[in-house]
DNA sequence: CCATTAGCTTGCTTTTCGCAAGTGATAACG
DNA sequence: CGTTATCACTTGCGAAAAGCAAGCTAATGG
């Protein structure tokens, strides 16, 4: 289960969610960890939009509280922080996908691959899949495959 | 076509959503609009999280700039205001209803109708077509279909 | 051992939020 | 027809959060 950082508003199912990942920045995170494979304090903090520090060390611990992910210090290089997904963090790629598709779709400057809106209206259901298995929506759909 | 209140950070295509809807309130006002039926500003106001009046009239005048929604005067009383959501909005009941989904699954306490998440696993689809002909997922389902 | 990197924290300024009160136009009431 | 209520806001203000820059600690690498 989940549990928030102050008790919510109301439990309406969406703004249960929202409590949570109401923000500009949550759901960034979480695309970076669930979709480009992403698992560093520093890989967080190099994508495109720019978080600030601060902003990520506290979605982190709001995260990891909430039961979203789960922290680890790393084999190799034992400075690193390696941040992994929980369950009910990976039960959240079927709402990024459908805001993937709502902004790829109504974005007329979309950084989206071309054939991702395509690929989505064609086997929604068969994307997921690929997706849960490691597929990188982000890239070309492979011919063969 | 959308448009920003200003240029977003990037355009991945979750960014874009996040730089409209990407609040604690936006998505809520959203929900009264396209699922539970709400078109006025005090309907609004009456929801159960509690909106205050000057957040609620922000977030109407950016999401009418944004193209999301269309305010008309009421027939009737001259005083009302009606809010009607464009095509753009309707897009995003499917993100409404995965986040839905999540939220029900992942609430102990929510509020969400208990045949909801059984529905949306069955059937998604059929729910989606049944919501976009009006029906309230938030009522119990008929028997009699 | 000295510079560098990873993952933060602290301090400060700017922006946004939340609450209370007030405004103007229309409508309903007596 | 005057008063009161309602609708859709706006304004003002203190509190909280965001954005920016700098600093700090522990581990690594040369």
């Amino acid at each position: 289960m989940v549990s928030l950082p102050r008790p919510p508003r109301s439990h309406c199912p969406i703004n249960f969610g929202l409590e949570l990942f109401g923000d500009g920045w949550t759901l960034l995170i979480l695309r970076d960890l669930l979709i480009v494979g992403k698992s560093t304090f520093s890989e967080f903090l190099g994508s495109e939009e720019g978080i600030a520090t601060n902003v990520l060390s506290n979605r982190l611990a709001r995260l990891e509280r909430a039961g979203l992910i789960h922290r680890e210090r790393g084999q190799g290089d034992r400075r690193q922080v390696i941040y992994q997904a929980t369950d009910a963090a990976k039960a959240l790629v079927p709402v990024l996908v459908e805001m993937s598709n709502w902004g790829a779709t109504h974005d007329p400057e979309t950084a989206a691959p071309p054939g991702f809106v395509a690929a989505f209206r064609a086997d929604r259901d068969g994307l997921l899949r690929r997706m849960a298995a490691g597929f990188d929506p982000r890239l070309p759909p492979a011919d063969d495959g």
